[in-house]
DNA sequence: ACCTGAAATATTTTT
DNA sequence: TATTTCAGGT
């Protein structure tokens, strides 16, 4: 290890680094430098003798984050520490139930459930309760269920309500979690309950890791649900350890995560030593001061000021687009004169609030011959064809599995029909056996029409088939039989189109990646399948396959971009209504969410940021017209500069029916002062007089105070006495003209 | 089994 | 608007 490694820290990092060996609370503010503290303070704790890697455990939340930590702490060590358990906070469970299956309860081949597995599940529980699927919506279902869980709660001891409705809810979760134990599946959620309950049931197993783990450091800890606080707990009672958090960033509220587990810190692991990071390496004065601005304004905060030495930097620029065609245009124009400047298109990032957005943007990009690549969507190991051979290689491990089995049978389709399926579910639901059972009953005992019959014998034949013969194959080839074998490349095919070609490329991908894993594993062919399997449900690999293009703009959800800067940044759709979002604009808890939201999106930014709205959008076929977000007035309006657009020509020609007519013909961009109202035109436009009173259909009655732009994109601003000042685009606001 | 058209229904996402 | 789901027909 390099002796100088702390002469990277600055003051505030060094001394969290190297501060005493007790219960430490880093609040590290955005661009601060967290992960570079706690990849630095395992090298400092290895290399000053507390302890040996072995004895240090650190929990991330996604896969990316436990690559990196590892990555950055074995090249601190300067040798590869393979016993030092980094993952993340599921990985790690599923790491210990592998080894203590049978305290566990489980059995030794048991597999990971992913979402899409869950609901299908819950779907087949929700039929069989014989309950109406359109009032026991099974997404919803799932949430409940996966909620309970994540509070560390089992069916049995969610708390009795009087309403029949959640009461309801409890059953069919307790029959979900019956129908998973028998089917040896478990989902996301239960493998930190499982281990919660083997660490409950068998004090000696934690009492062995509690004494293993003597180093326990956590990321993110903001983000921690109940019963991953929990298990924190469990495992560092006796032992120190360092949580790395910033409560500003907390933007999982949604999904369970509790802000308050940092307060909780305090209270449980007492007394603990709070380190503050507050200086920023990232971002630019003038971004900071806007994001301190606006995120003072949330209640219960920790507290925490970023500061840089970095000067104050460009304005942060406002652009009031008429729709979200301009808003995409107006986006892409920045990047493309950005570009110009002997930038990369990598160093801009388009971040909105909902994935819907991003549409009309990649339009725009297309239409501008720029690269792009838009994370979040279908994964990997998500895909249909994907799933579909992953359902024959879990019924190679484990015919009882159901989920697996429903899949199977009828991809590709083998004439067994609703009817006949039916018949197999009832029975399995009567003797409590699995489908795979049934079906072997059903063929022995010849229960159903003949045709059918020799369908599901064939059936049963070809998977009994692949679990015998494909034991001494390498896992890859494995995966070649069971795809060829299964019908599945020949049904897809004949699929029309290119999708069809596409899924096959998938299956083909799929057979390359089975090589792979097994290249590192020299366990028998079933157990590297069932590592495998279990590997795909927990990291569903990348979003999208491999592009060609090396230089592209990044567009990504502002959750998606946490942990991720870029020098130039775009925060599109600042509308009330979109961001904040309308379902989260009544709980002041959830808009303190989507006001940290923002915070985060501001922070993404080094050098630039421009936050952009729509004054009209078509949202779910309707026009709307949004206010701009309230967070644009929670900035500093000193900071912003207000970019307006400017129609040379008049020419109100356009046709909305016309393709390229979302844009006025020649413009040119001007720079104003924010709120500085301009009239560009004259005092008369489209018929509307300055100081006439007008009705909007929605926001009632108001003045004409001003004018700008001509032709369909002509706005006018009006005073409403209800709402406020606007600017309204004339042609579509359906205007009414009073006096 | 597959096609078609109507109807419902639309945050954020990791594991 | 766009996507997904479902009923009904072939």
């Amino acid at each position: 290890m390099p002796k100088d490694y702390l002469d990277q820290l600055n003051s505030a990092q060094k001394k969290a680094v190297s501060a005493p060996v007790e219960n430490t609370l880093v609040l590290a503010g955005a661009g601060s430098g967290k992960t570079r503290v706690l990849t630095h303070r395992i090298a400092w704790l290895i290399q000053n003798g507390f302890c040996s890697p072995f004895n240090i455990l650190a929990v991330t939340f996604t896969n990316k984050a436990a690559n990196e930590m590892r990555g950055r702490v074995e090249q601190l060590l300067g040798y590869s520490a393979q016993n030092l358990w980094i993952g993340t906070f599921h990985g790690l469970c599923h790491r210990l139930m592998r080894i203590h299956y049978d305290k566990a309860n489980l059995n030794e081949n048991f597999q990971i459930m992913d979402s899409d597995d869950q609901l299908r599940v819950i779907k087949r529980i929700v039929t069989a309760m014989g309950l109406d699927e359109k009032q026991w919506i099974p997404k919803k279902i799932q949430w409940f269920i996966n909620a309970k869980k994540d509070d560390g709660l089992r069916a049995a001891k969610v708390p009795n309500p009087a309403d029949l409705h959640t009461r309801t809810l409890i059953s069919i979760y307790q029959q979900y979690e019956e129908t998973c134990f028998r089917m040896h599946l478990v989902d996301f959620a239960e493998l930190l309950l499982r281990t919660q309950e083997l660490f409950e049931r068998h004090p000696d197993i934690l009492e062995h890791y509690q004494s293993r783990f003597t180093y326990i450091l956590v990321d993110e800890f903001q983000d921690t649900n109940a019963i991953q606080y929990n298990w924190i707990k469990a495992l560092a009672k006796k032992n120190t350890l360092m949580a790395v958090g910033d409560d500003d960033q907390s933007i999982y509220g949604w999904r369970g995560a509790k802000i308050e587990n940092m307060k909780a810190l305090e209270r449980d692991f007492h007394p603990i030593n709070i380190q503050r990071l507050e200086q920023n390496y990232r971002s630019t004065g003038n971004i900071l001061k806007a994001a301190n601005t606006l995120i003072a304004n949330n209640p219960d905060r920790l507290g925490k000021n970023l500061w840089t030495e970095d000067g104050l930097g460009e304005k942060i620029s406002l652009y009031p687009a008429f729709n979200e065609f301009d808003e995409a245009r107006f986006i892409v124009e920045c990047i493309r004169e950005y570009y110009k400047q002997q930038h990369q298109y990598l160093h801009c990032a388009i971040l909105y609030r909902s994935n819907t957005q991003s549409r009309v943007i990649e339009e725009a990009l297309i239409q501008a011959g720029i690269p792009y690549r838009i994370y979040g969507g279908l994964r990997f190991f998500e895909r249909q064809e994907i799933k579909d051979a992953l359902g024959y290689l879990k019924l190679i491990l484990n015919p009882d599995d159901d989920t697996a089995f429903e899949r199977a049978i009828n991809t590709p389709p083998r004439g067994i029909g609703e009817q006949s399926l039916n018949q197999l579910r009832d029975n399995s639901k009567e003797k409590t056996i699995s489908l795979w059972q049934s079906a072997l009953h059903c063929v022995e005992q010849k229960k159903l029409s003949n045709r059918v019959l020799n369908n599901l014998q064939s059936f049963i034949q070809l998977i009994q088939t692949l679990q015998q013969e494909t034991k001494d194959l390498s896992l890859s080839n494995l995966t070649d039989q069971v795809i060829l074998r299964s019908g599945l490349i020949s049904h897809y095919q004949n699929e029309k189109g290119e999708k069809g070609q596409t899924r096959i490329e998938n299956l083909q991908e799929l057979i390359t990646a089975a090589g792979q894993f097994s290249e590192e594993n020299k366990n028998n062919v079933h157990t590297q399948l069932a590592e495998f399997l279990a590997n795909a449900a927990l990291e569903a690999g990348e979003t999208q396959s491999d592009e060609s293009a090396i230089d592209y703009v990044q567009l990504m959800t502002l959750h998606s971009a946490k942990g991720l800067e870029f020098p130039l940044v775009f925060l599109a759709g600042m509308e009330e209504g979109l961001f904040p979002h309308q379902l989260s604009a009544s709980d002041p808890s959830q808009l303190s969410e989507e006001r940290r939201l923002c915070y985060v999106g501001i922070t993404r930014a080094m050098k630039k940021l421009y936050l952009t709205y729509a004054e009209t959008r078509r949202h779910h076929g309707q026009e709307m017209y949004h206010r701009p977000s309230r967070f644009i007035h929670e900035l500093p309006q000193e900071l912003l500069d207000e970019v307006r657009l400017r129609t040379k020509i008049s020419k109100p020609l356009y046709t909305s029916s016309h393709k390229t007519s979302h844009y006025p013909p020649t413009m040119s961009l001007r720079t104003t002062n924010y709120r500085q109202q301009t009239a560009l035109v004259s005092q008369e436009l489209n018929g509307f007089r300055l100081g006439q009173l007008v009705k909007h259909p929605t926001f009632g009655e108001g003045t004409i105070l001003n004018f700008e732009g001509s032709g369909e994109y002509a706005r006018v601003q009006v005073k409403f006495k209800q709402v406020g000042t606007k600017w309204l685009v004339a042609s579509y606001a359906k205007l009414e003209v009073i006096s």
